[in-house]
DNA sequence: GCGATCAGTT
DNA sequence: CACAACTGATCGC
């Protein structure tokens, strides 16, 4: 695995810095951390890396810490919590300290205890809401993307955003939060940023990337966006104009395994096995540097037969993950969709009038009840709006097997918050007449326990009277043993 | 009333 | 227990 940058984990993304132009501010009431000035790459340290002689490398720059920290996060606790650690009984496993809150003291931030009134402030010299709509509708045919800033200029109107000056005038000065752009979310090297939209306008930013359709990458897009050009992949784009309304004429669709040039960078979007329309993406810089952003992803053989990755180096890995680590392995996916095939079948077999039931979010997980429908020669019931969410995908697979009419097929999607036992009992109320048990399967990206995440027939359902609940993992990113 | 954000849920 | 990805409640304008 080659790791040269990575993101912290996706939590940290919630941490609130006070920002001030180019250095993150602490509290002005507790100057014990001082402030911390930000290198050229965004990184925030006071020591150059590189410049850190051994004997400074002790020295707790967030800069150092984090490289010195490898995949393994307990470098990064205080030294009052090591010595609490009992070496003998701590395996990596009892990560209970290892909170992100921890880190950001470590690092060196103090986090705003009082986080009540976070705001975001458009950067003023960029051009936010000045787009009228249709401005650049006509460019929407990705030829030249790097187009974007000079339509946009080309209105003569980089004038500052009327809303940041009324939100300023309202600020009492001491009371200013800002939410700004973490710098492992912006490309170095360039003005690009991925997954970063719920930061307002960020300053220098002329195109920002989506790694794919989650409400944790996509925050902050709605159909007031107006601070930039969106890069996405085809799907990615249709679902982001489609559920949140963004004006098409920002979204920019870039198709898998074509290189595009987008500002003089090299850019190539790759599918990343998570959900549909998930896409890693590859930059190469003009001076040659190539960095791949994961985004969330499952890395699987093939990746790695990619002519981007065999023939070049990648010399910054923007990795995001949380099971970086070898006592985490999930069960290969063809073994789950085998596995809840198997006890489909055998359910049915006993009780022939049993409602399926597949939990899932907004997308992903397709994979689950699609298993079932083609074993069992069903159709999949979902409700309207998954269905126009699933036809948007564009594949026979989902518009040849769904149906309007939850009377017609066993198999029927709900949403995951339905899983619960009162609700599947309601559930089948409604279904009474032709259904007298639910089979309910929740994929779920966790297990307590390790052990059934290494064997599927370890997993016990949960039973309630005619209700029975099978949790099991159905994750959609890397475990340890993929990442290369 | 609405969008943004936080806190709670599975 | 702890994670991803919501969903509903609350806040501020």
């Amino acid at each position: 695995m080659s790791l040269s940058t990575a993101s912290p984990p996706p939590s940290l993304e919630d941490e609130c810095l006070h920002h001030d132009s180019d250095s993150y501010n602490v509290n002005d009431d507790d100057t014990s951390f001082g402030v911390v000035s930000l290198d050229e790459e965004g990184f925030p340290s006071q020591v150059p890396l590189e410049d850190a002689s051994p004997n400074e490398s002790e020295k707790s720059t967030f800069a150092a810490d984090f490289y010195r920290c490898g995949s393994d996060w307990s470098s990064l606790l205080s030294p009052e919590v090591h010595k609490q650690r009992d070496p003998a009984r701590d395996s990596i496993s009892s990560g209970k300290k290892l909170k992100q809150a921890n880190l950001f003291q470590i690092w060196g931030f103090k986090r705003n205890v009082d986080v009540g009134s976070v705001e975001v402030e458009p950067n003023q010299g960029g051009y936010c809401d000045e787009v009228g709509e249709g401005s650049v509708s006509s460019e929407r045919k990705i030829v030249k993307p790097g187009n974007w800033g000079s339509i946009l200029r080309d209105k003569g109107k980089v004038v500052e955003n009327p809303k940041s000056s009324t939100k300023r005038k309202s600020f009492s000065g001491e009371n200013r939060v800002t939410r700004s752009c973490p710098f492992y979310k912006k490309m170095p090297g360039t003005n690009f940023t991925v997954d970063a939209f719920r930061y307002g306008c960020v300053e220098e930013c002329s195109a920002y990337f989506l790694s794919h359709f989650h409400a944790d990458h996509y925050g902050g897009l709605s159909k007031k966006w107006s601070h930039g050009p969106i890069y996405c992949s085809p799907l990615t784009g249709r679902l982001v104009q489609m559920c949140l309304y963004v004006n098409p004429s920002y979204i920019f669709p870039l198709e898998f395994d074509t290189e595009y040039v987008i500002e003089g960078t090299k850019v190539t979007l790759i599918d990343a096995n998570h959900c549909p329309g998930a896409a890693l993406i590859h930059f190469e810089l003009p001076n040659g540097q190539c960095y791949l952003h994961t985004g969330d992803f499952r890395a699987c053989k093939l990746m790695q037969g990619y002519n981007l990755f065999v023939n070049k180096r990648v010399n910054v890995l923007y990795l995001d993950t949380t099971y970086c680590n070898p006592k985490y392995k999930f069960p290969f996916k063809e073994d789950v969709l085998n596995y809840v095939v198997k006890i489909t079948k055998n359910h049915l077999k006993m009780h022939p009038r049993t409602l399926v039931v597949v939990g899932a979010y907004s997308i992903g997980k397709e994979c689950v009840y699609l298993a079932i429908s083609k074993a069992l020669g069903v159709k999949i019931y979902a409700n309207a709006s998954r269905r126009r969410i699933l036809l948007a995908y564009g594949s026979p697979d989902y518009s040849d097997r769904l149906c309007t009419n939850g009377n017609n097929t066993l198999l029927h999607v709900l949403p995951m918050s339905s899983l619960r036992i009162e609700t599947l009992k309601e559930y089948l109320k409604t279904y009474k007449e032709q259904f007298t048990s639910v089979l309910a399967f929740r994929p779920t990206g966790w297990t307590f326990s390790e052990k059934i995440g290494n064997d599927l027939e370890l997993i016990r359902p949960v039973s309630r009277g005619n209700i029975t609940t099978y949790v099991f993992e159905a994750r959609q990113d890397s475990s340890y043993c993929e990442c290369w």
